[in-house]
DNA sequence: GGCCATTTCTACATGCTAGAAGAAATTGGG
DNA sequence: CCCAATTTCTTCTAGCATGTAGAAATGGCC
């Protein structure tokens, strides 16, 4: 029916993730921004998955970097957010507010 | 490893039109609700798959009513938020918002 | 009986998740 | 100096959950 480019709910965190993070954005540090910021224990293997499914859309793409000084430096695989990926995230946004807008959110308690 | 009830995307898509639509949601109408908000062609089936999958988290409770006296007009199924359903709404809510918090979004031309 | 608004059913595609396995680097004891 | 241990990070695999489409069924109205 439609055309169906829509991001997934981890699709999406995972893109907000790579946009705040900027030159840092690579699988482990994206798992510990989202742990830390929303407090879900999020899989690595998620994390990757969900990379590679975002750099096969074209949303993200990835440069492999030299490895760093450090005990278990390993090179590590950073990704930089497309323009298709900054459309996608702004569309999953707005799409968001839209169906927010002029919303009074009850609390919880208040509901059954 | 996490506990894992977060929202998928269209879920809460669906749960903000129940919301919003208060005593006016059946899924023929949120249906609407989400095309004329965001564009999106969504299939009548999704809606029904997804509502029931909520029902089945308890995060949402149905009630049918009786047929309007119109033509065409079978009893409809009309749909409300739980607390859990609140509260889910909320959390997802959240996290997006910590996800976004301090974020300037870049036009999609100026990036690449 | 045919029409219409709505719901139900069915089947397949895509996304999510977990954890174990693999790779590349540093460290420290012998 | 070398090897095994340890650390950080990435890759792989496989099973379950969500998303999607459309056709079929339901039941009141005319």
């Amino acid at each position: 029916m439609a055309k169906g480019n829509s991001l997934g709910e981890f699709e999406h965190l995972v893109l907000l993730a790579v946009l705040r993070l900027g030159t840092d954005a690579y699988g482990m540090r994206v798992r510990r921004e989202i742990a830390d910021r929303t407090g879900r224990d999020v899989s690595i293997g998620a994390v990757y998955a969900t990379l590679d499914r975002l750099a096969d859309k074209g949303l993200v793409t990835s440069t492999l970097h030299d490895p760093t000084p450090e005990r278990g430096g390993r090179a590590k695989r950073s990704f930089q957010l497309t323009g298709a990926g900054a459309e996608a995230v702004n569309r999953a946004r707005q799409d968001l507010a839209s169906m927010q807008e002029g919303q009074v959110f009850p609390h919880p308690r208040g509901a059954q």
